[in-house]
RNA sequence: GGGCUCAUAGCUCAGUUGGUUAGAGCACGCGCUUGAUAAGCGCGGGGUCGAUGGUUCAAGUCCAUCUGGGCCCA
């Protein structure tokens, strides 16, 4: 008899199912979308649209997506999806960073460990191949996370076609005149025997002897500045690179710091008067005596001797010497530090490096013979056996043979290290090419363009500001093999050519027939057909170089590569570049500067970032004591499943870190599986429902059905708003607050009496199923940019009651409120009665504790409150609504002077009233009818007899 | 060491121009339900807002310093 009452309730029924297994059923979508051409659907639907186009940051092509790749990427196919359903045509062409040292020295150490040697071709061969890999790895790391682009399209750095791009846009600064040859101190890495870029540079510990060392003073010299010469005098600087004493040219003070003369009974030392004491420590002297005191301005020119090769090394004077440490008197390299290098320019000394490609000193001439051949800095296997380089040593020893070395400690410092082979980098000086930053008022331009572009956060423009006004010139030149070339030739006496013509027509042709073209023909071959310009030699006389362009060029071209030629639908400028924080020094710059001096502006309208991953305690993901797997974005898709992830990226301000742990994301599937269930709900309550059949105009809908509808439409409001700002957390945080209380506690649970009791066709009944409908169809789309997967199996359940469909969400327009769902006095009214309705549930808690009833359904409800009372007048008018509203039997009204909004709830089983209980709505009443499945109340005897 | 930036309940986030006992969801605890059931509902405990010192009648909300993260430099 139950189970015959029971068949005869409309209770939910979908096939939509409640179990997500994302890691399993998700690839199956993307292989439908895939079968869809769901990327150019939408490319067709918005092909009228006005374009919003979203230049993508080409991620290198030496590894598996990483986590924090995954979430940029993501970070982008949200913003895309969500214009798109706003409107905006939008091509996203994704790219390739493939050139550079990373990729170039896996290949090579690949090649050292099988003990192969290939030409230079093959070496770029196997580079380009095994990039290529990556490439395709990549892209399906990607295509797994549910990332929307237009893969055909795609850009390569590699390819000739883009090469020849990179070449043209070298071509303009060369035309402009702000390429120039120099020889100049530049971080060089001994094992890769190349210049680093800043970016190639990382700072570790490093232990070096930290040494105080004595420059003699001869006695004619100290006359000539007034100091006393009766005993030694020397000069003490500090140093904790002992092998660049061999090239230092002289000793820099601070023009306006008080220095001391000290006697220390046999001898008499000069250093900063407020770094005597802790000279004195290390050299462990006696309390010295001051002679005299005088600031550094007084001594420049002094000719002091260096100390174990014949030369003078005169006093210089420069700002940047302080007391923080050392001596305040600066060993002087002109050829080995960028601020000695800077000094020595202005006081005309030679840019000296005695340091050969290999790190070891060169045989000049001026070199001592014991010193050359020696390794400067430590291998890889000195690091390791924890010593310090030959050079040092050697340094050292002639050091103490004359004398001059005044105290010598252990030393550990950050120092620069090449970020591949983990070895310290020295400064060395060596002909490159640079690009000029402040010719023609190029940096100025580059500031002007920062203040045309919006910054979001608006800090970001700060940031950039700051890296271009500090740059300096830009190093332009590498001497390795994967890369694009410099087309640059050079006479037998190395004389460089270089010419923007020329360097055009080798772009053409190298655009034609690839890179290789440069390293493989001739110079009469390369130079055939171009016309030289005036004062260039015969190809026959030329060589070819073999520098490449820092790959920092290849990605500062991307814009131009792609945008500019309308690639998949783009153009040129960009309205949104978004990528990590640190982009602010790199492609955000480098596209600046390539954009500014080739095309006369910012590449991009809006420039976006996002912070880094951390985990749980807010550190680096890469220090995390908790690293248990690779980070990548495969190991996490494959535990939680794209949707979540993505969920996971919405729901964080990825302005900020972006933090990443078990339980943060087991937290956000709790709320993946709150939209599922939702969605799930709506659609099971929607089984006997057609919209276009069944469908109740607004203003004929039910109060309480008007007021999800107010509500929804604020939803919308709010998220297309955090959406536009790009806040997607608001979104997740608004939508899950939504189905949380707003559906599930409230609308969705009062509904269940009504949907499931009532007559199919009753009108309170369709009332509500067609805003559950509306709800649904709004929910979905909000959603759709960042749940893609889920909201498009739910929007195919929803339209065609199918698993797959051919339409998509993607397809959708962005939902748009009709006014009447906005209803500010059901808004107002509500708000009254949802209060009410959380302190009757109060009140019931206490007889649900005493064991006297369970469900809300058994109880009565008694509300006291004053008619003359706001609250009291919004009960009186929802006087009917009340039973149902608090998911009661019977709710009765008393009337009573009152404070303001007080309201006095009193609570009884509905037995206590002597009502009985429906079997089948389950609600009691005062007593039942009959009907042919026994005796129910009133209205279901009404519902079964229709 | 410098520049930029962040710091609110266990977690993720809200907290308008400084003004009532600092909010939400999740998590947690205790119950209810078994007609969303590897679901749903109710109630409850839990932050004094990184620290310190200021400005103010009043500060999470303004200022300074410090501590601890992050990115980028040195």
């Amino acid at each position: 008899m139950a189970q015959d009452l029971k068949d005869t309730l409309l209770l939910p029924r979908t096939d939509f199912p409640m179990r997500a297994s994302l890691v399993h059923r998700e690839p199956a979508r993307i292989a439908h979308w895939g079968k869809l051409g769901l990327y150019d659907a939408i490319q067709r639907k918005r092909a009228s649209g006005p374009a919003f186009v979203l230049h993508d940051g080409p991620p290198f092509t030496n590894g598996d997506v990483h986590i924090g790749t995954a979430l940029n990427k993501t970070l982008k196919d949200i913003t895309n999806r969500f214009k798109s359903m706003r409107g905006f045509r939008t091509p996203y062409v994704p790219g390739w960073d493939c050139h550079g040292l990373p990729i170039e020295q896996k290949v090579a150490r690949e090649l050292q460990e099988t003990k192969q040697q290939v030409s230079t071709a093959e070496l770029r061969q196997r580079c380009d191949d095994f990039s290529e890999s990556w490439i395709a790895k990549q892209t399906a790391q990607f295509k797994r996370l549910g990332v929307l682009a237009d893969w055909p399209n795609q850009y390569k750095t590699k390819t000739p076609a883009f090469e020849g791009d990179v070449l043209r846009t070298f071509a303009a600064f060369v035309e402009k005149g702000l390429i120039y040859r120099s020889k100049k101190p530049v971080y060089w890495s001994i094992p890769f025997e190349t210049a680093l870029a800043e970016a190639e540079i990382e700072y570790k510990d490093h232990v070096s002897p930290s040494i105080w060392v004595k420059f003699p003073v001869p006695p004619a010299e100290a006359g000539k500045f007034g100091l006393p010469s009766d005993k030694p005098l020397s000069i003490v600087i500090w140093t904790t690179t002992p092998w660049t004493l061999p090239a230092n040219l002289a000793i820099a003070l601070h023009p306006e710091i008080a220095y001391v003369v000290a006697d220390t009974g046999e001898e008499r030392l000069i250093v900063a008067q407020a770094l005597l004491e802790s000279v004195r420590t290390a050299a462990g002297l006696a309390e010295p005596a001051i002679v005299t005191t005088l600031t550094g301005a007084r001594l420049e020119k002094l000719q002091a001797r260096h100390p174990f090769i014949d030369r003078a090394s005169p006093v210089v004077l420069a700002d940047y010497v302080t007391t923080d440490s050392g001596t305040g008197c600066v060993h002087t390299a002109p050829g080995h530090g960028q601020e000695d290098y800077q000094t020595g320019l202005k006081y005309g000394l030679e840019i000296y490096c005695p340091v050969a490609d290999d790190g070891r000193f060169i045989d000049d001439g001026r070199m001592p013979a014991d010193l050359v051949g020696l390794a400067t800095l430590e291998t890889g296997e000195d690091l390791a056996k924890k010593r310090t380089s030959p050079a040092n040593v050697a340094v050292l020893k002639k050091l103490a043979a004359t004398g001059t070395l005044l105290a010598k400690q252990s030393f550990t410092h950050s120092y620069p290290h090449c970020w591949r082979s983990k070895t310290p980098i020295v400064f060395r000086a060596v002909d490159q090419w640079f690009v000029s930053l402040d010719k023609s008022g190029m940096r100025q331009n580059a500031l002007d363009a920062i203040g045309q572009v919006r910054w979001v956060p608006a800090w970001g423009e700060a940031r950039i500001r700051g890296a271009v006004e500090s740059r300096p010139d830009w190093c332009i030149s590498r001497q390795r093999a994967w890369g694009v070339p410099i087309p640059a030739f050079y006479d037998a006496q190395k004389n460089a050519y270089l010419d923007a013509g020329v360097v055009r027509a080798i772009a053409d042709k190298i655009a034609q027939h690839g890179t290789n073209l440069w390293f493989n023909a001739t110079p009469a071959q390369l130079l055939d057909g171009v016309k030289l310009p005036a004062g260039w030699p015969a190809p026959s006389e030329l060589v070819a170089g073999r520098d490449t362009l820092d790959v920092w060029i290849d990605s500062g071209s991307t814009h131009a590569a792609t945008l500019r030629h309308g690639v998949g639908g783009t153009r040129w400028p960009a309205d949104l570049y978004l990528e990590g924080s640190d982009q602010h020094r790199g492609w955000f710059q480098s596209s600046l500067w390539c954009g500014v001096i080739a095309h006369g502006g910012a590449p991009y309208r809006t420039v976006l970032t996002h912070g880094f991953i951390v985990d749980e305690d807010r550190r680096k993901i890469s220090k995390s004591s908790t690293y248990e797997k690779p980070q990548t974005s495969d190991a996490y898709v494959a535990d939680y499943g794209a949707d979540v992830i993505r969920l996971w990226i919405s729901s964080q301000d990825f302005r900020d870190d972006i933090p990443i742990s078990k339980e943060i994301l087991s937290h956000v599937g709790e709320t993946y599986r709150l939209f599922r269930n939702t969605f799930r709900f709506q659609l099971s309550t929607l089984f006997d429902f057609d919209p276009a059949v069944h469908s109740v105009p607004v203003a004929a809908m039910d109060r309480l059905d008007r007021w999800v509808l107010h509500e929804t439409s604020e939803l919308l409001r709010q998220c297309t708003d955090a959406y536009e700002n790009y806040e997607y957390h608001r979104v997740y945080h608004l939508c899950n607050q939504f189905c949380s209380v707003t559906l599930s506690a409230t609308y969705h649970d009062i509904l269940k009496d009504r949907l499931y009791t009532l007559e199919a066709s009753h009108p309170r009944r369709r009332s509500s199923q067609t805003a559950i409908h509306h709800v649904f169809t709004t929910l979905v789309r909000i959603l759709a940019p960042i749940v893609t997967l889920t909201t498009d199996e739910a929007w195919s359940y929803g339209t065609a009651r199918l698993e797959y469909s051919m339409d998509s969400v993607h397809l959708q327009d962005w939902p748009v409120a009709p006014a009447g769902w906005t209803n500010a006095e059901i808004e107002d009214d509500f708000t009254a009665l949802l209060k009410v309705r959380a302190a009757v549930n109060e009140a019931i808690e206490p007889l649900r504790a005493a064991g006297r009833l369970g469900k809300s359904l058994d109880a009565a409800v008694t509300l006291t409150a004053d008619p003359t009372d706001p609250v009291g007048r919004i009960l009186e008018k929802y006087a009917d609504l009340l039973p149902e509203l608090f998911i009661v039997s019977h709710v009765s009204r008393k009337t009573e002077a009152k404070a303001p909004a007080e309201v006095r709830i009193s609570v009884n089983h509905a037995n206590e009233l002597g009502y009985v209980r429906c079997p089948r709505c389950w609600r009691w009443v005062p007593a039942l009818a009959s009907s042919p499945h026994g005796d129910v109340c009133p209205r279901c005897r009404e519902a079964l007899n229709s």
